[in-house]
DNA sequence: GTGAAAGCGCTAACAC
DNA sequence: GTGTTAGCGCTTTCAC
């Protein structure tokens, strides 16, 4: 590849001034007809291709968007080889006439994969490329700050940078959560109404299922998990029951831990009712383990998650949950970033979309059906 | 947000020079402990942050990829509703409580996705940052070289940039396509073995289902898909068959054009003993067709795909096809691009990769079982 | 180990 | 309509 030509070659070729050629670019109507088209020849010659530093450069803005994500099969959380979906055959036919490493594979999209999709389907649409950062746990930090270098503003999940770095970040450009605002933290965010749509979901398995005996499994302490506990508690204090709450392990600390839960409440009989679970993949390695263990769901434990990620619709039994409108919410996040960088001395905004809660065999609602 | 502060706000309130500033970060040996502590405090103590641009116009190099993408939703092909799934419901129970737009919606990874989610860990793995530029038709041409300008190298999949286009930004920065090279086209490709594989499965229906009579069904006039028909002529040709091939209009051209190629064919009466598609959606855009028509698959009519997607063990039948190992291709695009940033002069790399034969229910392979 | 200075390629006043 | 010019923030020799 032979040095890249710039403006200053186009200029010349073109018999024209470098600034000749930026407008030819930037704002064709300011240049003649004759001339643009002596510019565009001369840059169709000698293989121009503006470079984007430059121009960031000068002009002080990137013109991308940035999505710090990261990957959940290398960190440490759930994946769906736990998800309780029924015999699928990836693996070859009988005439398989290769290996398939397989490694990594991810059969159905979760939640960070559906928002993702949005932010990009919403950046595009609003004329900003968009850079994904991401990878395992190392040098995260370095990372994130490489990716914060490059653009105009910045999305992030929740747990996935340490809050520090994310404030230095927010000092420079707009900066949007994926989550329930957590403290003062003075970042945008986007978000649903966890509370609400867990204390809901909570009421129907009380309500309209009569379970009084219900357990909240959950893995991490987000604000968000956190929000959905208390939706859980709110329901049952309403309803003058007990609550009960047990953390599920993270993959990799133990063999599986949902079995254990499991293993541990059939062993002291005390396998409640119903269990809630604080999100969809924790809800399908809970199923997973309750069949391995022998047990009905719904018929003798009711189950639910949070999410509504497309692996839940395949699960047998179909997984009674709390969709958030995974997409809307990557959309409402470039959204908000484009608001800001129009008026950046404004306060963070925040948003918070519905939820709809999906009420499907896992907790009794319809039968299962043979198909 | 103020202005933003750079090397020489650093560099003097460090009491430094900005040469110190930036060898703190890009050469951390290179300067003396405590200098880079008082470096790394006022960096801290400002907010600052490198600006990528800054340093891409001086090094010359972004330290990113880039990918161009596009949306088959909004592009004219096919897409997922029209998989033959068996009734999802990704709608609300019965106290939904909210719309669920569901605009866009993607129920399972499809080709581009997963070569994407390829292409993304490797990036991140390999310390690159991923630029995806992407979008509907309006302004491909822009778009691409706008992200072309902004990285190190590009990939992009076939038939979403013109040919010049991209011709024109590989004289300047390597491009790798997703498909066959197709003529001389000079650009590094990375693909499968769509001949063999395909030639593969058509003796597999001949020789050990016994078909004689097969249609091909494909879509649209990339070298893949041709080279795809290749496979199924040799096939054909080497058991002495008549070879049928069969156009499948693309989405918005008419209707359903699967519905309307079954439609005439059983109407004609001429429906084949074996329907072989170009790609996994076509051919399961032709199973729901022939589902709707109270045609048997595998039955009265078998039917095989290409690709691999998700959705073709999810469906019942479950799909007969070719997988392509996508996660697989994905990293190895980022691979010879990088390989290439080494070695800029060197000739264009291809790189083919195996593909794996998968037989399930839909030629006949294995009998649907109730689940 | 640290500093001075010369660009990197482009944009956007401002002059003509 | 077009040209001149002064940066944008950083990297990187090359001296010291």
């Amino acid at each position: 590849m032979a040095k890249r030509p710039t403006v200053y070659d186009v200029a010349e070729r073109a018999g024209v001034s470098i600034a000749t050629v930026s407008f030819t670019f930037r704002r064709p109507d300011r240049v003649r007809n004759s001339t643009r088209e002596a510019v565009l020849a001369a840059a169709r010659a000698l293989g121009y291709l503006p470079s984007a530093s430059a121009r960031g450069l000068a002009d002080g803005r990137t013109g991308a968007l940035g999505l710090y994500s990261f990957d959940y099969l290398l960190d440490g959380a759930h994946h769906d080889q736990a998800v309780g979906v029924p015999a699928v055959d990836t693996d070859a036919g009988a005439s398989a006439s290769h290996d398939d490493p397989n490694e990594g594979f991810r059969l159905f999209p979760l939640y960070v994969d559906e928002v993702q999709r949005g932010v990009e389907l919403e950046c595009w649409r609003r004329g900003y490329a968009l850079m994904i950062g991401g990878g395992s746990h190392v040098s995260r930090e370095a990372v994130v700050t490489d990716v914060a270098g490059r653009v105009d503003g910045l999305a992030v999940f929740p747990r996935t940078v340490p809050h520090d770095v994310l404030k230095h970040i927010s000092r420079r450009i707009p900066v949007v959560e994926v989550s329930e605002p957590s403290d003062e933290d003075a970042l945008s965010h986007v978000t649903v109404d966890n509370f609400t749509g867990m204390r809901a979901l909570t009421e129907h398995l009380v309500q309209d299922h009569g379970l009084r005996d219900l357990l909240f499994i959950g893995t991490s302490v987000m604000s968000d998990i956190e929000a959905r506990f208390k939706g859980f508690q709110a329901s049952l204090h309403a309803a003058g029951l007990r609550v009960a709450r047990q953390p599920l392990a993270l993959r990799g600390d133990v063999g599986n831990p949902a079995a254990m839960i499991i293993g541990d409440l059939v062993g002291a009989k005390t396998l409640p009712e119903g269990v809630v679970c604080a999100t969809d993949q924790d809800a399908l390695a809970i199923m997973d383990a309750l069949a391995d263990a022998g047990i009905d769901v719904p018929r003798q434990v009711a189950v639910t998650g949070f999410d509504g990620i497309v692996a839940g619709c395949i699960a047998r039994p179909t997984l009674t949950t709390v969709r958030q409108p995974m997409e809307q919410m990557g959309r409402a996040v470039v959204d908000i970033l484009i608001k800001r960088l129009a008026h950046p001395e404004d306060p963070p905004l925040s948003r918070q979309l519905p939820v709809q809660i999906l009420l499907r065999e896992s907790c009794g609602c319809r039968t299962a059906l043979a198909h």
